[in-house]
DNA sequence: CTAATGCATTAGCAGTTACTAATATAAAGC
DNA sequence: GCTTTATATTAGTAACTGCTAATGCATTAG
């Protein structure tokens, strides 16, 4: 299933520590360029402009160009997997916390 | 962050497929026998073993001993750290997340 | 009791990954 | 022009991970 393939991307890309801070800080910020990224992370710009690639591959992220310097903000889209699959998890949980709800009233009416 | 250390781990777990699609099995049977997850996962009952054990500690799944069977179900609780991490991402997910983490939070088995 | 079953644990291994260092490219400043 | 700055890419490496095979430990079956 495509779906499951991106969905699997997206969980691998978050799972990291390191690249989700980095998605944190850019979905936080409007936009960022890398300078700003690398500055405060702790590691070096390759790691950063690794870490930006799997965002990128992911579908989490866009960015701009602008003179020599390259600007990345969020996709709010890129999130949308990750959401669906948790909403259903909210679908049938709700659902079975229904069932139990009218099996009690069954039992004690 | 200990909140942030519980998120981590959680986003570790679910990143695998194979783990991933324990977990959901887990969840979508009301109780599951390690035999019965064995059964059609395409890995060894060691591995399954394993991925039960990571399940447990990230706090997603709660077992039962009975007889030599070992019975698992899924901890709703478990995926809170993640809905409370997607509740910080737009207007639309902040709002179907604040209601799943409400839900999460009413069930305790 | 002995054999079989259900599950967990361990060791070892192959594949993956996140990192640094080095290098390439291109734009901006001098 | 040459130098500096911003970013991407590549190679190499140490650490991690998910797997199987082997083993151990209970519990049930015969």
């Amino acid at each position: 299933m495509l779906q499951t393939a991106h969905l699997d991307t997206v969980m691998r890309t978050l799972a990291d520590p390191t690249r989700r801070a980095v998605f944190e800080r850019i979905a936080h910020a409007r936009e960022i360029s890398v300078v700003e990224l690398t500055q405060g992370s702790g590691v070096t710009q390759s790691a950063i402009s690794q870490h930006l690639g799997s965002l990128k591959r992911a579908g989490l992220v866009r960015h701009r160009a602008q003179g020599r310097n390259v600007f990345y903000r969020a996709d709010p889209k890129g999130l949308a997997p990750l959401a669906d699959w948790m909403g259903h998890y909210g679908v049938f949980w709700r659902k079975r916390f229904a069932d139990l709800r009218t099996l009690l009233n069954e039992i004690d009416p």
